[in-house]
DNA sequence: TTACAGGTCCGGA
DNA sequence: TCCGGACCTGTA
């Protein structure tokens, strides 16, 4: 079991913080994720990390799908001590990262998040890849799925996505699949498009508007200078920034901070009745 | 029963 | 450019 102490991460957290659907909390501290068509279990206790990965596998995969790269300990200190709701929200959610998670599987999940409550897109998504991923074994034994690719929903065709619960998103994810499989939707290219083409070009797509898009460009492209408004984050501007967020003061990175803001208004229920220990 | 979920599309003003 | 209604479906 590999180790490492790594500062300013705290699984709970991400896994809460509404950026990622699959990652499960399989028994207290531990967390299990897949990607890359890899499994993977962490366990964390306080800034201890135990990976079920070799020392190779962790460089070339998870130490940048974790961003452990980027100084998030920076970053918090850079939020205006005059501004007490992003203070408080950068306290309680410190130990949020922004995974690096793959292009395609953002662009499908948060196809499926719009309109939509986390559960249930959690339960969309795991039947997606139930039905349509690839059933894999861990070197641990444990089974798990692969995200399905565009030729896997395509095969499947409407027929099977109807059984997925996805509602009227069905029809967007099918095209989406199909676009990619023709080119008019070329991942790369998109990987290589800066944050507006990115956002222009994804936007263009059928079911894909500017939040859904923000969020691709957040999540799926590491464009931290998205920034998503939902439900959620409307709320909070209208209340704690009626005069409008301070861009220009986080210039570059408003995303990251988005996400303090977001997993805050998430989870304040929570910590209010004290099922959380902050 | 109605409202709400990490919205988008579409038609009309 | 802006606005309102429709839209799948599960949950409270």
């Amino acid at each position: 079991m590999l180790k490492k102490k790594l500062p300013d991460m705290d699984l709970m957290q991400i896994a809460r913080s509404g950026q990622c659907f699959r990652m499960e909390e399989k028994q207290e501290g531990i967390y299990a994720l897949v990607a890359f068509g890899k499994y993977l279990e962490i366990g964390q206790e306080g800034d201890v990390f135990s990976f079920s990965c070799s020392e190779q596998e962790f460089q070339e995969i998870w130490r940048n799908y974790l961003d452990l790269d980027t100084d998030y300990g920076i970053i918090k200190a850079s939020v205006d001590p005059g501004d007490p709701y992003l203070t408080e929200a950068a306290r309680l959610g410190w130990g949020i990262r922004i995974l690096r998670q793959e292009l395609w599987e953002m662009i499908i999940t948060f196809l499926i998040s719009q309109n939509n409550n986390i559960s249930r897109i959690r339960r969309s998504i795991e039947l997606l890849c139930r039905t349509l991923g690839e059933d894999r074994t861990a070197e641990n034994g444990r089974q798990y799925d692969t995200f399905p690719g565009p030729e896997a929903i395509v095969r499947g065709g409407m027929a099977v996505l109807k059984t997925l619960g996805l509602g009227y998103r069905d029809k967007y994810v099918y095209r989406t699949a199909q676009a990619v499989l023709e080119g008019t939707l070329n991942l790369e290219e998109l990987k290589r498009a800066d944050y507006e083409e990115a956002h222009r070009r994804l936007t263009a797509q059928y079911g894909i508007g500017r939040k859904v898009a923000d969020c691709i460009c957040l999540f799926g492209l590491y464009h931290i200078e998205a920034f998503p408004i939902d439900t959620h984050v409307k709320k909070i501007l209208e209340v704690h920034y009626p005069l409008g967020f301070p861009h220009d003061k986080y210039r570059g990175y408003g995303g990251i901070l988005q996400q303090y803001m977001f997993y805050n208004d998430l989870n304040e229920k929570l910590y209010r009745t004290a099922r959380i220990v902050v």
